[in-house]
RNA sequence: GCCCGAGUGGCGGAAUUGGUAUACGCGUUCGACUUAAAAUCGAAUGGUGAAAACCAUAUGGGUUCAAGUCCCAUCUCGGGCACCA
């Protein structure tokens, strides 16, 4: 007998994949077709982790699994490469990022052909690659032609020290990530992508997906859909403060205004005694960070020296400013009714104000309705080198125009320092020949923002589909055969990249380039994998395990695979446990074993092989992988006993391949079998004996053992289980009453 | 604070529709093989009990012939949102 070697097999197989590039997609427009994969991963230096191989291995089972049931499958692979880590390391070292970047994907992809992945690598693509950004910017074009890409001042992180603008990420306690001093808000020009344009379609959709109910539920959140109305509040006969309210029926309640600090037209509501308070409280309430807004939710604000007539009372209601109003949200201005809402009654229990009990009046008497959205739209200017160049330059007077079409990609500029300039502006600021341009014979500046890496990841799916396209982002006769995807995968991004994508879906559906709405069908949210002392994996706590060394160590690629499918449901967290993994080995082992025992003489295992076969089916169906796996060894335990014919070790094999490919592959060329996905037939399910349940009151007394046919008898069964010794002591008065329940095979008596 | 989700052996977890609670794996114990160990194979393994039996799915009620599953209340943990008017 051989022993089973897995780093042998594994090599072999995974030589052979790549020498007939095994996993290749290609239209085949008389085939039915199957779309999956994951969230393409940020090829970091330290390589794969155990989460993304759960991830992706999920995807493999389910491509597997229907290349397996003759679907043409296709299963691309790509890379996420713009962003910080790459950035941070190249000011460190001086290393462009696309040196590191390119390091790291070989890495990547290396790991994960270790892995046996059944990916398609003619279709590898990577965001930082100018064949792809070219077409980002074409994107970001199109949006820019309907005007759902634009510029607006609004306010921003700024770290004076560091004279750059932060992301919130980078915001850490109200103090600036690189240098530690506090940050403030200031007010700067940005771009934006028009979503709440989309806000209506993007919610009403959501209930059509086939996605986690939890995704959907804080995509629904994120969207946040208020119904109400604004109101006009008269300051002066010309002059008038616009609120908006849910609750427009409560309006004669309302004893006060508050304005948000940001208030656009704050300073025409001061006067010379209120001016000097009202603005130190503005430029206090700037400096505040996120942090401490929420830490300390004591009501705070200043009396701005400016009235308003409540236009249902006629009573001359005081204006203030105060940060617990939101100027991102509606008007930036609220009506405050302290009788009917917690947040302005505390206001007004600490400023004096009065407190009116209020009668309802009609919704509709004194405002017009109007519907507002917590979501805001999404701010795509970062001020960074390791992003794709917005394709935008400026003409002298500061106006902004598209770089033609033709002229795409705007390539990022090589510089020897990649830090922002002093100004504020991204490391492409440095590249002073490359900021020139001639737009139409006119000479202007390029735009030095890079596009947020989430702009990046919102088409990539579409890519897949003719990855080499050199005329157009998308072929779209090959989008019509391949997407929507069927099968998206991944444990992040519930709100940012998965409502991005469905905007940008709509978006180019709306523009005739895309022929569908929504673009993922089916999302599996995958769980985390935490260390073995429940914790998450980190570097400082020292107790990450690397994948690459589970393999290496001589467990091979197969039981890491098969280990982090049985380790629990896929959509549970789930904490390492290194003994386990030596358990799916052991399973793995005695699977490889079974071929080289003596075959069994006859067929004793019908019925559990017809019961594996369908219960690993639909269990993949179901995406219960623990389940499907503990299946396979019940099947194997059974077959150590009974022993196994030759038929059993195939279907065996077919089975074990979506979890185990390079086993598999090696158990079915020595079988001298194929990978065709097996049926079972439900007429092999029924055993020869059936086990009856007898319960006396609800509980568990006596099995009896019966031909398949008498479950059509009740009244046999019943003197069958009246006349069992085990029962006959409880049922010396008699019954009640008696329940049979043929699909439970369960008798009930009541005494 | 609000909105979700979840509490089952020593541990990870199973239980398609209300119908045998604890599948499968880990761990533990015993046995076989071995000079010995590892590996492998086999057996046992929720608790109490000699047994019969009784008690067990976070806690307390309820519905039902029958509840881990349905209903009501409470507790604990996890996730999301967090002054959105």
């Amino acid at each position: 007998m051989e022993r089973y070697e897995p780093l042998k097999i594994e090599e072999k197989w995974q030589k052979i994949w790549e020498e007939t590039s095994a996993f290749k997609a290609e239209e085949l427009k008389n085939r039915p077709k199957m779309m999956l994969a994951e969230m393409f991963p940020y090829p970091s230096g330290a390589g794969l982790h155990v989460g993304h191989v759960r991830n992706f291995t999920i995807v493999d089972v389910l491509t597997r699994f229907y290349h397996q049931q003759g679907l043409n499958v296709l299963r691309p692979f790509g890379y996420d490469t713009f962003g910080l880590p790459a950035e941070n390391y190249a000011i460190k070292t001086g290393t462009a990022p696309q040196e590191v970047t390119k390091t790291n994907i070989a890495n990547f992809r290396k790991q994960a052909k270790r892995l046996g992945y059944a990916i398609d690598w003619s279709r590898e693509i990577n965001t930082s690659d100018p064949e792809y950004y070219r077409w980002t910017q074409w994107c970001f074009l199109q949006l820019y032609k309907k005007g759902l890409a634009y510029q607006k001042e609004s306010y921003q992180w700024w770290c004076p020290v560091d004279q750059t603008v932060l992301a919130n990420e980078q915001v850490e306690n109200g103090k600036c990530w690189r240098c530690g001093h506090e940050v403030e808000k200031k007010k700067m020009k940005q771009w934006f992508f028009k979503i709440t344009e989309y806000a209506d379609e993007l919610l009403d959709e959501i209930d059509s997906l086939e996605w986690p109910e939890k995704i959907k539920t804080m995509q629904k959140n994120w969207i946040g859909r208020s119904v109400g109305a604004e109101i006009d509040f008269m300051i002066t006969n010309s002059r008038k403060i616009k609120v908006f309210t849910t609750r427009p029926d409560t309006i004669l309640g309302a004893t006060f205004l508050v304005v948000a600090p940001e208030y656009p037209e704050l300073e025409s509501l001061v006067n010379d005694d209120t001016r000097e308070e009202v603005l130190a409280y503005k430029a206090a309430a700037l400096k505040k960070s996120e942090i401490e807004r929420q830490e300390n939710k004591e009501k705070t604000g200043v009396f701005t020296g400016s009235y308003a007539i409540n236009p249902a009372t006629k009573a001359k209601i005081p204006i203030y400013v105060a940060d617990y109003v939101l100027a991102g949200y509606g008007t930036g201005a609220i009506m405050a009714v302290p009788a009917m809402d917690d947040r302005d009654r505390e206001f007004a229990e600490k400023f004096n104000l009065p407190i009116v009990e209020t009668e309802l009046v009609d919704r509709d008497l004194y405002g017009t309705p109007k519907v507002t959205y917590r979501m805001r739209d999404w701010l795509i200017s970062r001020q960074r080198y390791w992003g794709c160049p917005i394709p935008i330059a400026y003409d002298k007077e500061g106006n902004p125009h598209p770089i033609p079409e033709d002229q795409l990609p705007v390539l990022i500029p090589e510089v020897d320092d990649y830090k922002p300039d002093n100004s504020g502006r991204s490391a492409l600021a440095k590249a002073k020949d490359w900021l020139k341009v001639t737009i139409n014979g006119e000479e202007m500046t390029r735009e030095t923002d890079t596009l947020d890496g989430y702009a990046c990841s919102s088409w990539y799916l579409w890519r897949y589909a003719s990855p080499h396209d050199n005329k157009a982002a998308w072929d779209p006769e090959a989008i019509k055969y391949w997407e929507p995807v069927d099968y998206y995968c991944g444990g992040d991004h519930a709100v940012a990249h998965l409502l991005y994508v469905r905007f940008w879906c709509k978006f180019f559906a709306d523009e005739g380039y895309l022929p569908f709405r929504e673009p993922i069908k089916r999302l599996l949210y995958n769980g985390y994998i935490n260390a073995p002392d429940g914790k998450k994996m980190s570097k400082s706590k020292g107790n990450v395990i690397d994948p690459l060394d589970v393999i290496n160590d001589g467990y091979g690629a197969d039981t890491l695979r098969t280990y982090e499918m049985f380790i629990g449901p896929y959509d549970q967290d789930a904490a390492w446990d290194t003994r386990s993994v030596g358990g799916v080995y052991r399973f793995l082992n005695r699977c490889w074993n079974l071929v080289f025992a003596k075959p069994s003489p006859e067929d004793k295992n019908i019925v559990i092989r017809n019961k594996t076969i369908k219960k690993v089916t639909s269990d993949i169906h179901r995406y219960n992988f623990n389940t499907a796996v503990a299946a396979l060894m019940e099947y194997v335990n059974e077959l150590y006993k009974t022993g196994a014919t030759n038929e059993d070790l195939v279907i065996l094999a077919k089975l074990l391949k979506p979890f185990a490919p390079h086993l598999a592959s090696e158990m079915l060329e020595r079988l001298n079998a194929t990978d065709e996905w097996p049926t079972w037939d439900d007429k092999y399910l029924i055993a020869d004996t059936v086990e009856i349940i007898v319960q006396v009151n609800g509980k568990l007394r006596a099995k009896i053992s019966v031909v398949p046919e008498d479950l059509e008898d009740e009244s046999k069964i019943l003197s069958l289980a009246l006349t069992n010794d085990k029962i006959t002591k409880y049922t010396e008065n008699g019954i009640k009453k008696s329940i049979f329940v043929k699909k439970a095979k369960l008798l009930n008596l009541v005494v």
